[in-house]
RNA sequence: GCCCCCGUAGUCCAAUGGCAGAGACAGAGGACUUAAAAUCCUUCCAGUAUCGGUUCGAGUCCGAUCGGGGGCACCA
């Protein structure tokens, strides 16, 4: 076999080549010795869809992820960092329609594909622990989730207004609809009227929000925020209006009780049950249809028009105040939310925007019951929100807002008119496709017995082999198509019945993979109880911000479902949460279209492995995007071949005794060693690396023209450095490990301990202020006491002259670092 | 419209409220070389978007403005 000398010059592609089959053998990054006496960490990396080979952001997601799990191993843990695919889902489903044939084929080819490219990655995962979601010993158990989520009344069916795609003729995801349009076809998306199963995450809102008080600190403020607003808990109060004609009142929700007294309408949402009652049967019957019809077509993208002006209907009808038993005017209006509340409003254009946009092309009345300061919205035609003094308020007339609210909520309660009441923007969750590439819903529809679950141990309910089915979307599911696998038995009574043709959004399978990973492979229960004490919750995940909504979301909300079901004894999945950004180019996303799109094996062809992933690294703050215009992976070239000709300069034997080595490498050694830690652990990876170059820097000095190759603390310095490196360039590390004399592997070779002593300085320069202006520096040791520190200070005669008899009013003195004189 | 984040050399980025520069890219010069590459060394470049405040001291904290980015989408 070729050695690599030191006169060579470092060839990564030689060493890539070269250690891959070592480490095959010695699968340093194995996680499931049951006799391992190291402490365990649990690092996971978001599991990628397989649409193809890896690209320049699983490069960067993997090279953040593995630094993490990388670090753990080095310092003693006995790290799990799993990987899996996430295999269900529609790009696997056009692909099959493109090319007909099974998406079996085409999603199990691009696993390999990706397995293959991961592991010349040379990622730190832990092989034996994989699975992919659409294998059946994984679905089976999304089955049995199911039906354990049915048994609680937590999954179940209504009709509801749904994305639709008139070109694809399917039912849509919210995140399928990007602006307006749907992402495959670009058609304008629709709403559609359709019976669909949902989960019922809204039982989970207080839950979900307020149990984010743990994650403070340990997921990204940005995307705790975003789940706030997502669950967008509002307080407020529900009143209830008498309406002429109609026995029951109609209950309405408001976040601002103190202006009852000004309302001046009611609005309730167009396509509610409740709007078409109030028309039936009435003159307005005819107008009111065909208003309905015009929203139904509306798209998407009119929806989402800022400046729509209102439309609505008179329904002629009335509801009384119930304060002061006003005659309200009743209209239906597309502004109202029929799943909001609950679909009808109070309407106080005075006081809210939206209404009194509405008030004024309806030119109804506007009454200001709130003394604000701000100007007459019958003026401006903008609402007053602010606080101030009500007014045309009866009892609450001279009362503040809070203290308005407070005296009505009272007073309905009182009076068994309201009460005060919480509202949450979450809507339960969607989880049925009219698709075939997914998991089966479970459940039988029997004419006798309605819904029943599939037993457990007719699980998995296998998805029907495609050949033979017209995968197309049609607005029904393909599965319908299988008459065979669609009749069945009842469970219950064995009479004839139905399966559910539906399958599952994959959102599913994802909201509980981080279970699976500690027993991938059993085949009795979807995860072992023991093993999850033992590994559970993940210490720390890494993903795009993509995902800091809707898979977060579901899986926090699984988490508390199985806590509740005792199968978990954790609230909370994800203790700590990292999102790297994207890789873009020039500025923007990479696209074909766009001709910006940099190939992620181009680039390892050109610079090797160890130089994308410092390059991904080394560009900034993880969180921030990477723009590739502006990396240099040639620059990470040198770097790693300045650092790898370090290990052939060393001249002493391995085992040199460091404490003998000049002190001042040493120093540097056990600095950036120490800073280093402290940069990874605060995920400032960028300036964990720029450590490890100044050492690099250092030690080539030393070496050059220091204390010369041959002194121990170049050794050690060298050393240090290769395992720095071992989180970021593996196989540049490795090398050199084994040209300092060392055997693989060196993912295991552990951080070096840090000497606290050779920390501290035997000198520090500090500077002298007066007046917050720098004056002079002097050399302390860092010890020093504050009062020396300021005897010394005010003793130089720079600054005796500078003060020219003066008393100074104040000393400032932060020994050793500075002392500021206040004149 | 509401909410959030960010503005530091030509570029990417560092800096527990305490000397604005750790590191890198690009640029310039030099050493080595017949030459080039590689390597090594040296070096240029900002006062932190703007205005005001708090403080002994502000890139850092607070307020406003400008610029860039993100999330939500009539949620009453």
């Amino acid at each position: 076999m070729e050695t690599s000398s030191e006169h060579q010059a470092y060839d990564f592609a030689y060493v890539q080549e070269k250690w891959l089959p070592i480490w095959d053998k010695l699968e340093p990054f194995k996680s499931g010795r049951s006799d391992d006496p190291r402490p365990k960490k649990y690092v996971l990396d978001m599991f990628p869809y397989p649409s193809g080979d890896l690209h320049m952001g699983h490069a960067e997601a993997y090279a953040l992820g593995d630094v993490i799990a990388r670090y753990w191993i080095q310092k003693g843990f006995n790290v799990m960092h799993p990987i899996g695919w996430d295999a269900f889902g529609l790009p696997a489903e056009n692909a099959a329609i493109k090319r007909n044939e099974d998406p079996r084929i085409w999603t199990y080819e691009n696993i390999a594909t990706q397995k293959s490219s991961m592991r010349r990655y040379a990622c730190s995962f832990d092989w034996d622990r994989v699975f992919n979601t659409c294998d059946p010993e994984y679905y089976k158990w999304n089955q049995w989730l199911f039906t354990k989520l049915h048994d609680r009344g937590l999954a179940y069916r209504k009709d509801s207004a749904v994305n639709w795609c008139p070109g694809c003729q399917t039912v849509l995801a919210n995140e399928q609809v990007v602006a307006g349009l749907c992402e495959r076809c670009d058609s304008a998306v629709t709403k559609k009227k359709l019976n669909q199963w949902y989960f019922k995450i809204t039982d989970y809102a207080d839950r979900l929000l307020d149990d984010m008080a743990e994650l403070e600190g340990k997921w990204p403020e940005k995307v705790l925020l975003m789940q706030r607003n997502w669950i967008g808990r509002s307080q407020g109060a529900n009143v209830n209006f008498v309406i002429e004609g109609r026995t029951e009142p109609v209950t309405i929700y408001t976040t601002r009780p103190d202006t009852l007294y000004g309302a001046t309408f009611m609005v309730v949402a167009a396509d509610s049950a409740l709007a078409a009652e109030l028309a039936a049967g009435t003159a307005v019957e005819a107008e009111f249809t065909s208003y309905l019809e015009k929203i139904k077509a509306a798209s998407d993208i009119d929806r989402l028009a800022t400046d729509r002006p209102k439309s609505g209907v008179d329904l002629k009808r009335f509801a009384i105040n119930p304060v002061n038993g006003e005659k309200l005017p009743i209209w239906a209006s597309d502004y109202v939310l029929a799943d909001y509340g609950t679909g009808a409003i109070m309407a106080v254009p005075a006081h809210d925007q939206r209404d009194l946009d509405f008030a004024r092309a309806m030119k109804l009345p506007v009454r200001v019951v709130v003394e604000t300061g701000e100007e007459d919205p019958n003026e401006t035609g903008i609402a007053t929100t602010g606080d101030g003094k009500l007014v045309n308020s009866g009892a609450l007339n001279g009362l503040t807002k809070n203290d308005a609210i407070a005296a009505i909520n009272k007073q309905l309660e009182a009076d068994g008119l309201g009460k005060s009441a919480r509202n949450y923007r979450l809507r339960d969750w969607l989880v049925s496709r009219q698709r075939y590439w997914g998991t089966p819903i479970p459940i039988v529809h029997c004419d006798k017995c309605g819904e029943v679950a599939v037993p457990d141990s007719e699980l998995p309910l296998l998805l029907p082999v495609a050949k033979g089915l017209d995968l197309k979307p049609k607005g029904q599911s393909p599965l319908a198509a299988a008459t065979e696998w669609v009749n069945t038995k009842c469970p219950k009574c064995a009479g004839p019945a139905m399966r559910d043709t539906d399958t599952m959004d994959t959102f599913v399978d994802s909201s509980w993979y981080y279970l699976r990973y500690p027993s991938s492979t059993n085949a009795t229960e979807p995860f072992n109880r023991a093993e999850i004490d033992t590994w559970l919750p993940v210490d720390q995940y890494v993903g795009g911000v993509t995902h800091a909504i809707l898979h977060l979301l579901y899986s926090r909300f699984f988490t508390k479902v199985l806590y509740d079901m005792k199968m978990l004894d954790f609230t909370e999945p994800f203790t700590r949460l990292l999102n790297q950004g994207m890789v873009v180019m020039d500025g923007s996303a990479m696209s074909k279209s766009r001709g910006n799109l940099v190939r992620l094996s181009d680039e390892l062809e050109n610079h090797g492995v160890d130089a994308i992933r410092l390059s991904m690294v080394f560009s900034g703050p993880p969180e921030d995007d990477v723009d590739w215009a502006d990396v240099s992976p040639s620059g990470s070239v040198k770097f790693l071949s300045r650092a790898w000709r370090l290990s052939g300069d060393v001249t002493s034997a391995p085992g040199a005794d460091f404490s003998k080595g000049e002190i001042s490498l040493r120093k540097a050694t056990h600095k950036a060693l120490n800073d280093a830690s402290f940069a990874v652990e605060s995920f400032r990876f960028n300036v964990a690396v720029a450590r490890v170059m100044e050492l690099v820097n250092a030690t080539r000095k030393a070496i050059d023209s220091g204390c010369g190759a041959a002194d121990p603390a170049v050794r050690e310095a060298t050393e240090a450095i290769a395992i720095m490196l071992s989180l970021v360039a593996p196989f540049t590390a490795e090398e050199m490990w084994e040209r300092l004399g060392h055997k693989p592997a060196i993912a295991l070779a552990g951080w070096p301990t840090v000497d606290p002593a050779l920390l501290i300085d035997d000198e520090v320069e500090a500077v002298i202020q007066i007046n917050g202006k720098i004056k002079d520096r002097m050399n302390v040791s860092p010890n020093i006491s504050e009062a020396d520190f300021e005897a010394a200070a005010l003793a130089l005669p720079s600054i005796i002259s500078e003060l020219a008899g003066a008393v100074p009013k104040k000393v400032i003195a932060r020994p050793p670092k500075l002392v500021n004189i206040v004149l």
